[in-house]
DNA sequence: GTGGTCTAGACCACT
DNA sequence: GTGGTCTAGACCACA
């Protein structure tokens, strides 16, 4: 299980906040291979937002192949392998780092700034 | 002086790119106080897209007191006295490197690889 | 709820008139923190003018933390807390009594003329 | 004679300042009736303006009668009969102040404040 | 020539 | 249906 979070404020549309979380719960283990996800009808009522913003989260996820829909069972977390081919793993940190070092620089931060609040983050227990 | 450049892949509107470049400018030195900015009609020219949308750019950095327009005279780069308030710089920090965070984490990289990535970038010359 | 109002002939652009009844309505309390406004579309329509035009305004108020829009959702008055910050205050009221007396002792009013007509306005209700 | 004093973060467009700062000069009497003002060079190159600005300041204050151009012997405070006519001066005071009103209200001043802050200029010597 | 405002209309993103 | 972005083009205000 899986328990979710949505920030309003965050300025991350619900939809991405809903894919990093289930992302973030099976890299963390939190959801396990073969899982079953609530119905997009229940998560939209726990979460208080739209059908739609739900489906369209649990779609974009099944396009990546991280989760599978089996129509009238439910939805499930996929397999393991293909989550990111390991070719591309190096290329993805790159241009996630790139882009964020880009923001923050641009509002003055310097990189040991950057680092130290990174550092700062959830206490370093995982 | 600056060198903008538009990226229309990016997923940024055009209009956040321009801030952004203009911001970047401002903190790394490319662009001093009090220095003039292309006018509003040379700059839609120079990056092919509409006036109004230089406009909006350059309105929004007004708002926010880091740019000063004089009507008829041009644009320029505002005293550097409040480019953010102190308040709110930390928690600009905290919420782009959380955000951050939970995207690299979704994609299974630990903070070490992040740090060691953000580290990598630019050599630290900044 | 608030009844907008908008005057060609007052010299000030649509969007700002906008900006100030949305700003007064916070202040006397006729908008609540955390109410809806009226739909950008709504808006338009009520006051005959064009969507843009709305948009600018809310988008201004946005920046200055007055509103928050969430898209596909609305636009809200936002927290009270960032009204004005409270150095940015005193300046204000500064530079708008200082104008002010400019422009109506050009025209050779007294300074106990100006108050005497001040304290006539709106009874002193507020 | 008359010390002009444009301050460009106003807000108000330099034509305005001149044209409230002559007004106010002749209605505290530092301009006396039938002087000749700078000419429109002299005072271009005295604010470090645009020839246009100071000639648009004298054309709107010739249409209002307060100044007089003689072709080809320069510009001079006009009679001081057609200043303001007695029977606009209070709907003038009225229009102004209840602008005035408006906006700082609209910032969230009240009336004491404004009030307070008017008494504080200029000491009270006027 | 500089920026500012407004319109009309299209298309996109999010709920 | 909500707001966001962008374009094209007109007209205005200021220096």
């Amino acid at each position: 299980m899986i328990a979710f979070n949505l920030d309003p404020k965050s300025g991350a549309p619900f939809y991405r906040q809903i894919i990093d979380q289930i992302r973030y719960g099976i890299v963390t283990g939190s959801l396990a291979v073969g899982e079953q996800l609530p119905t997009v009808r229940a998560l939209a009522v726990e979460l208080k937002v739209n059908l739609n913003t739900v489906s369209k989260a649990y779609k974009e996820l099944e396009i990546q192949k991280v989760l599978e829909t089996h129509q009238g069972t439910g939805t499930f977390i996929g397999p393991v392998s293909v989550r990111i081919a390991p070719a591309e793993r190096e290329a993805k940190l790159k241009s996630i780092c790139a882009e964020f070092y880009t923001i923050a620089a641009s509002y003055g931060f310097k990189k040991e700034e950057m680092i130290a609040e990174l550092k700062r983050i959830e206490g370093g227990a995982r």
